[in-house]
DNA sequence: ATGGTTGCCGTACACGTGTGCAATAAGGAG
DNA sequence: CTCCTTATTGCACACGTGTACGGCAACCAT
């Protein structure tokens, strides 16, 4: 452009001249400005890095050439001598999965504001894919990991762990092993979503599991039967059945459950999608919702207000977990110990799929 | 642990004796292989890579230890000297909307399979978080770019060929820049779902569009036209409305078109989640769906066919979008040129939610 | 004038990997 | 036995950045 060269008009010119040719093609380097600055290149990493230790207008001479040259810190030099690369991994089963979205929308919008990358691994529900999604991540470098795979924390923690760097699962525990965690009270939540139903009058209700939610499922069944034996509900076997994650499993297994001689008055549903399936198959059979079968979800996905009729589901703040999950992450990588299990409240979300208890002959409690 | 040192009991012991007590601490890096194989770096370095310049029982011996000691390349150290990170970044506005995180999946299943990282990009719909993730693409020295927002194409996409990677848009072309895009056939798609009332006996046809869809919302609009076009009726502008992407903007504007004189009896949504907003306002006026009012989606999310009523909508396969934007960049990236356009046939789905038109006095065509 | 600060900058490394080139040994041909 | 190939390996760089350390000038106090 219009700008002069300073000083210094001899020797320079001839002695620049073999480098400069190629300037144009690469990204400029640290090096490049400190020659357009007539400086030496630690001067300049000092200056963009806002040192005390450089003079303040030789610093601002050099910001504003690297301003002008478009100047960007590669973040993998960068990365190579400090030994950290500012980048979690996020590692997620089915990326596609509402829920497992929105947590990742938190995280990485929280990734973001401190300035941390987020490299995505998307397992897949694939043995094969979840192994080499974890050695990459080893290769990579990640200073930090958060896991969304309830699959992923049961199976392969032991191998993440190998990679010695701070992990917290979200909505996962790993049995045995003392590992950060943020939770959502799911025992509580199910528990409270059955009373809800048990107050409606019902008598004979159903849990609708998911076979691959492990810790989940297990403290959402568990919560269940709390309620259950709280109101003197004997638990019956046959009416607690699970899928495994695909609407044909969970449509087959509600319809099952409908051809019961006694069948459920009221479906529990591990979660909104298998509430979807659940209420599908319920109008399959010609019996409506809510006047005939009462579902409840959980999780409360964005579209369980918007189903006819709405759904009554137990909230999870879905996107301040993975806030949680990620603050929580940058306290351990920095060194600080922090809590290792954090478990956030549920709440009850009464809509319209869930209604009082038909009459029946065969009700008596 | 019990390993022996080997030979060279001489010298050696003293000499190295004041890196290895950091040894335990660091990952083991290729010189510490190369110590333990007794050969040097670059000898670990080739038999690591398979390379027909290493003897071959040298080779196996190197790569026995390395697999004893875990170890895993640093790819930070890989990138810094060969200029490329196999990392490529996926921009993204909004990652809890079901599209994008299918186009996502997709986009990370290929990359996973070629040995790519996915570095999560997400904008959040504001416009300084979306200046500051593009400036973080280029220090992170991404090898390319998909885009999956059709804001961060329209207003961004300068900034973006900046960083001199090749970059696929999904679903979204730049007016007037060629740039490499993967996009459905949205007019021939919302001319099909418009036609497809039409034929039910539909003639007050409403558009609800997305003002943030910017050129796909252009395309579906035009679609809309032509097939009213085509069957003689009049496009009436108070009949084409628009939302924000916000269920309550959607929601007003809908129960707007139902206070109108005649009212609407069909309307064609931008996409699903639109749709979801107008059958919730449709049906807050006492109104059903199909019986009083039609109404079409586009996208086939999860949840269209889970609704009650089913959702007729224009099926994207948004999976498969993912993957073809992905592998699109994989030619762009290894130098090839490709196609700058890729066009998707779009398919249209009849379900429950479209019906004949209700018969009305005011109805002549 | 001398010694000691202080402020600022450059020199010399290091980080972990890839690669051109030279060096060495082994083997074959003459 | 000597020369030429070929196979295998090591040496010396490079990539772009951060940082400990030393040097130098200017300034102050003695």
């Amino acid at each position: 452009m219009a700008e002069r060269d300073g000083g210094k008009p001899a020797g320079v010119a001839h002695g620049s001249v073999k480098r400069l040719p190629a300037l144009a093609a690469r990204q400029p380097s640290i090096k490049d400005i400190a020659r357009l600055a007539h400086v030496s290149h630690p001067t300049v990493s000092r200056a963009l890095q806002n040192s005390p230790l450089v003079n303040a207008e030789t610093a601002a001479k050099i910001r504003k050439i690297a301003e002008e040259q478009g100047y960007r810190a590669s973040a993998v030099a960068r990365g190579l001598v400090t030994r950290r690369t500012r980048t979690i991994a996020l590692l997620v089963t089915m990326l596609d999965d509402p829920f497992s979205s929105a947590v990742a929308c938190g995280v990485a919008e929280t990734a973001a504001d401190r300035g941390y990358a987020v490299l995505l691994a998307n397992a897949h529900a694939d043995p094969e894919r979840e192994r080499r999604a974890i050695e990459e991540l080893a290769e990579r470098r990640v200073d930090g990991i958060v896991v969304t795979s309830s699959r992923v924390g049961a199976l392969y923690l032991l191998l993440l762990k190998a990679l010695d760097v701070p992990i917290v699962l979200v909505n996962d525990q790993y049995p045995g092993e003392l590992v950060h965690a943020v939770t959502i009270a799911n025992q509580e939540g199910m528990r409270a979503a059955t009373e809800h139903l048990i107050e409606l009058g019902h008598r004979r209700i159903a849990y609708l599991g998911d076979r691959n939610g492990y810790q989940s499922d297990a403290a959402r069944r568990a919560g269940y039967k709390a309620a259950l034996a709280r109101a003197g509900i004997g638990f019956a076997p046959e009416l607690a059945v699970e899928g495994d994650g695909r609407p044909d499993a969970e449509m087959e297994a509600v319809h099952a459950l409908l051809r019961l001689n006694t069948p459920p008055t009221a479906v529990c549903c591990y979660n909104d999608m298998t509430a979807l399936g659940a209420m599908r198959a319920i109008r399959a059979r010609g019996l409506r919702v809510p006047q005939d079968v009462s579902v409840t979800g959980f999780d409360d996905l964005f579209f369980a207000a918007y189903l006819a009729p709405a759904l009554t589901t137990v909230r999870q703040p879905m996107r301040q977990m993975g806030q949680m999950a990620m603050e929580n992450l940058f306290k351990l990588m920095s060194g600080q110990d922090s809590a290792a299990q954090m478990k956030i409240e549920a709440e009850l979300i009464v809509r319209g799929s869930t209604a009082k208890a038909p009459k029946r002959e065969e009700d008596q409690a």
